[in-house]
DNA sequence: CGACACGTTGAGGGCACTCAATAGTGGTGG
DNA sequence: CCACCACTATTGAGTGCCCTCAACGTGTCG
């Protein structure tokens, strides 16, 4: 895979029967040709250890990703958001079952298909780099939060991954929505649902969020959020350190 | 990054001096042509934050790569053994800290350099990606052990994947080497180095390992450490699966 | 309204942590 | 050769955080 040659490149677009001077530029361009599927939620896409015979895109919903152990143990590995690759880690099955947490919309490639739009395109290879990179990030911060962080600092570093997440799609979101069940928190966090329930109540009783329902929450003081989430700093902060969160979250950043 | 011409691969085999008829074909054989490095036990050869300049091939010895948390909390997010790469997940700068263990050869790559080499080869890009791909279903079950797995669970699945491990780069090995310390296991396995030991011994005791002095185990039974690692699906396992299983550790795969 | 799923709250227990003392291990020098 | 030290590992006693088990709310559907 990943070869690429003039020869091979025009034989694709032929194939194809796409105008040789629209080549996509970005993946999500490259999976907006393919049909739209729709997935109820609680329903799944793929599961752990079938022949991993395609990747996805989800351009709508949200996914979980997780493992079940031989006793019924599930662990979350991830929550997959729209803009979002699925499937694309893998050997010659998938590392995970996938299931739709809310009603989701993703379009599919074949596996090889894919491989060989990446391996022709240099615009889109870097771009599915960095993808695995962000993956990778991602899975070494929750190993992170798995090994060491309390109960308290999971549910906070849970809040604010979901909160930068959701900034990075959509608009200015005071309102940070949770679609997936405490359970799906528990499993993803190494908790226990009722871990989970006390843990949030504690975060309201102290004034740093407050429920909107069931599935959504506001933050109302995101520096203490920082904190107890482990990412504060705070007393070793130097002065450039703080102005660098202060130009991440400028509205917010302020001393409570 | 990955961009490719045909331009551009001239002038890198012009600059190298390198026999254009004779391509690496392998990423170790892309490697043994840079020059060997050597870092003593317990020196770093990059830390978390910095500027991302080279990706690493470990020739020789063993290498923790870690992430510390503000307040001194470390967390060993993985071993590097001879013929994986160090520092190729990354952004702009290292997501981890890399250490070696026992004393360690390396050898590098300017990261544009190595980028270069992976774009203008077919043969290299599916090496990397499968290397990839193996670092990310090794996270995976990593968050598993972290999330779900008991003390017991987490140092039985430990002391497996080692043996996998060694299994596969070097001959048949009864003895399992782990020269990392307990403080070394317990930061990868999310618990303390007191825990640690009780279960070393416990295990030792259970006459599932034996010691063969500080740095090293005898497995006495695998099929019983398989089963303490939370792998054991021997209630629930096919007869199919079992045949996997004897086919994987013929010698070791007795009943007991 | 009842059934059901999901979530919250409470009481008690256990596993792993903390703190502390002891025992190996390896290196150095008298 | 052995005393001495620093470091690592083991073992023990007690505590605490989170889990387990259980009951009670809450929301949604028929």
């Amino acid at each position: 895979m990943f070869t690429e040659s003039a020869m091979s490149r025009q034989t694709r677009v032929v194939a194809d029967f796409a105008p040789p001077c629209h080549q996509p530029s970005t993946i999500e361009e490259l999976f907006s040709k393919q049909m739209a599927e729709r997935f109820e939620a609680g329903s799944a896409v793929f599961w752990e250890g079938d022949t991993a015979s395609h990747v996805f895109a989800v351009t709508e919903g949200v996914l979980r990703i997780f493992k079940i152990m031989s006793d019924g143990r599930r662990v979350i590995t991830g929550f997959v958001y729209p803009g979002d690759l699925l499937g694309v880690s893998l050997r010659d099955s998938y590392l995970y079952t996938a299931e739709a947490v809310t009603t989701a919309r993703v379009r599919r490639f074949g596996r090889t298909r894919f491989q060989d739009e990446i391996n022709h395109s240099p615009d889109l290879r870097p771009q599915l780099f960095a993808q695995l990179c962000d993956e990778m990030a991602a899975a070494q911060d929750q190993m992170v939060l798995l090994a060491r962080k309390s109960a308290e600092e999971r549910v906070s570093s849970f809040l604010l991954v979901i909160m930068r997440r959701l900034r990075r799609e959509q608009q200015e979101q005071p309102v940070i929505e949770l679609p997936m069940t405490r359970q799906d928190m528990a499993d993803y966090l190494g908790l226990t649902i009722e871990t989970v329930s006390r843990t949030m109540t504690k975060l309201t009783t102290c004034g740093v969020i407050a429920p909107t329902g069931r599935h959504a929450v506001v933050i109302k003081r995101l520096a203490k959020l920082l904190v107890l989430a482990g990412e504060g700093d705070v007393g070793y902060a130097s002065d450039e350190t703080n102005s660098i969160r202060r130009a991440v979250w400028p509205e917010y950043y302020t001393a409570q």
